[in-house]
DNA sequence: ATTGACTGATTGTCGGACAATCTCAGTGTG
DNA sequence: CACACTGAGATTGTCCGACAATCAGTCAAT
């Protein structure tokens, strides 16, 4: 018998160690509007809060930092990241180019690829149908569009497009208002989705294209005015 | 007086933590091939052999983890990131996706991210006229690549594809083997480049895809041949 | 051959300590 | 009043030492 055969591959027990319960915690705080962006996260009073050492603190706070969700400003501290305009336009920029390569890579992709799009959009349709969250309709909205990120199939695009995601979500966090918009945008991802299975490329493109601008403008809505001089 | 201009843009004093400088030494070892790949980085001997305490060893290798230089397993360790290769065929997928974007872009490209891409051109052509280690002349080949990702003018999406370059890096570090086509690729660049500015860019992709399909040819020889059952 | 127990090495987390640095109010000086 | 200096307090960066949990290997027992 081969030695690392494995016989139970449904099984698996993943260690979940006191560093990522904290990173999870305080993602999760970011994400409900807990913390509004610019809070400085001391880790005394974090460690304290949580019960939990400084050190343990320190590494989860560096994981948040790598992923873009806060800033490190040394000798000075940590911060939940504070997005302004031009984060928002690189953000919904870099969107436009992962998910435009997925759409146009539909036919190449593989079919598991294309049920995970149809997936996230019967999910969206069935909440906006019933009563759900404005947090749960968001989440299933960005589960479309990293479905479409995830065409690619490439691990490493994903990830950077689930950065992306939890910016916007953070970004998005506390604003909370159930915009109307809800079925016009269950609509536009319905004709976005038939037109990749009829094989219109380019109008899924132009498609997503217009969707994006809009995003991006009611995201920039959400960033507070600057003064101008 | 606006109270934050920066006078002197060319100026800064960072504060370069002792984090910082062990993770860029472990970097360093990286590239030049000094660890090889799988090799397992102990916190304990890297902190004595550093003159450092674990935690700050510690502390760096998080960072190369979520550089992806470095996989950590729980309980178990970090160790120096090998790539397979579904690694590289995604690293490869993942360049072209970004790459591509940028030089789509290259008519709406500020003046200045034009001129990276000339730049890295011909500063690529003076090393490969004269004596330059390999190290150099791939460090400047992947400064090209990485000047037409900065097409995109994204720092996120530039932020990615430097994480994509640098697992190249690692994947070539200790091969060296100076191949003789430096000369050819530095025509395909000059090629692409000279498309570029005619507003050839259709060409110009599909000069990009060729040229990536053959660096994954190439970088996919450098992983060590799985024993087939 | 499988199981179980023991050992040594390594990581994960903790708590405390201290210097370096930042912030800010207060103080003095012109 | 404007300005530079100073000092206290807070916070981070780094170090040290400790201990439980976990892992890899050995070896005996069934």
């Amino acid at each position: 018998m081969p030695e690392h055969e494995n016989n139970f591959p449904t099984l698996s027990v993943e260690p979940v160690s006191i560093v990522d319960r904290v990173a999870d915690e305080l993602r999760r705080a970011l994400f409900e509007g807990e913390l509004e962006p610019g809070t400085a996260l001391r880790e005394v009073a974090l460690a304290e809060s949580l019960g939990v050492a400084r050190s343990t603190v320190r590494e989860a706070l560096g994981l948040l930092v790598a992923d873009g969700l806060a800033d490190r400003i040394p000798n000075k501290g940590t911060a939940v990241h504070a997005l302004d305009a031009d984060d928002i336009r690189d953000v919904c920029h870099a969107r436009l180019v992962l998910e435009s390569s997925g759409i146009e890579r539909w036919d190449q992709a593989s079919e598991q690829a294309r049920d995970e799009v149809r997936a996230a959009l019967t999910e969206f349709n069935r909440l906006t149908a019933g009563t759900a969250t404005s947090q749960e309709i968001t989440a299933a909205h960005l589960a479309i569009h990293r479905a479409l990120a995830g065409l690619n199939e490439s691990p490493r695009l994903l990830g950077t497009a689930d950065a992306l995601y939890a910016e916007i979500r953070l970004a998005l966090a506390g604003v909370d208002r159930a915009r109307g918009n809800v079925r016009e945008q269950a609509h536009a991802h319905g004709d976005l989705v038939r037109l990749l299975e009829r094989g219109h490329i380019a109008e899924a493109l132009t498609d997503l294209r217009e969707h994006l601008a809009g995003a991006e403008q009611s995201l920039l809505e959400t960033v507070p005015a600057v003064d101008a001089p």
